[in-house]
DNA sequence: TCTAAGGTTTACGTTTACGTAAAGGTTATA
DNA sequence: TATAACCTTTACGTAAACGTAAACCTTAGA
């Protein structure tokens, strides 16, 4: 059983392989995002950690704070029979759905800024010193 | 001259206007991010700053640092005829487009999970008491 | 004239998300 | 056996993004 087809990960394997530092996973741990077994005091992570780190890692990567990530993962895995908090989980999927879908119009409308914008620097470095742009070959030919 | 037609606001019409705190905007404006006219001390703020600031606050919401906000502040309004600095922002443009694109991905996934988890919820929630569900209006009809 | 509703600066407080030692325990191997 | 390479806990430090309070100025209106 070699390294990769381990199904469990020392703490600076998972760091390693998500380019975080042991401190941050143990950060989680403490904060309630991850519990993952012990070997005497050592931590053992398993694949289901694994996934739970990445589902941290991009809710970060959105703009999430650690405590919206732990309920996010709470959601993901409803580990529950009482009603009332399924209940609550729905509600809170929809909110996150419409914030999720605001994002893509927020990120659409900056693609097309940043489009913009670059047409712009190109514009100026042309104006500067007759660099060939898509415009100007069209009479170069 | 109205309220709704005037050009400029002060600092607490802009907050309202936005959500915010005029704390909040002075902050901005203390890190460079916001430099709006005075009239004596008072501030007063132009359309343009206006824009700045909903340009901010949409950095913010994609989970942008107020100095990565500054810099596509800067991007977008290359008032500048330097080279290296034109140049700069082009390269800076691209990475911030390829991210955008990353965050598209991880948006588009996490909206998956959110659709799957939801499932699960109402799954369980039917599992409970019976509930009627898509499948099971399929059987009762 | 005075009081309320805005504005200002200065400055200390707070939360989040870690960084950075310090002090120590446990294997593997040279 | 000792040294390196891991791991552990505890705890203080820090940067970012504001909140909050104090002390003060300045109009507009009763």
């Amino acid at each position: 059983m070699n390294h990769l087809e381990s199904e469990t990960y020392s703490i600076s394997e998972l760091a390693k392989a998500y380019c975080v530092t042991p401190r941050t996973i143990r950060f989680y741990e403490d904060k309630g995002l991850l519990n993952p077994q012990r070997d005497g005091n050592r931590r053992i992570y398993s694949n289901k950690d694994r996934v739970t780190l990445k589902l941290i890692l991009r809710g970060k990567r959105l703009g999430f704070s650690l405590d919206e990530c732990l309920e996010l993962i709470n959601m993901y895995d409803p580990a529950t029979d009482n009603r009332k908090q399924l209940q609550h989980f729905l509600v809170a999927i929809d909110q996150r759905q419409i914030q999720l879908a605001h994002q893509l119009d927020d990120i659409k409308v900056m693609q097309e800024e940043l489009s913009a914008a670059k047409a712009r620097c190109l514009a100026a470095l042309a104006k500067q010193q007759g660099i060939i742009t898509p415009s100007s070959t069209h009479h170069n030919k």
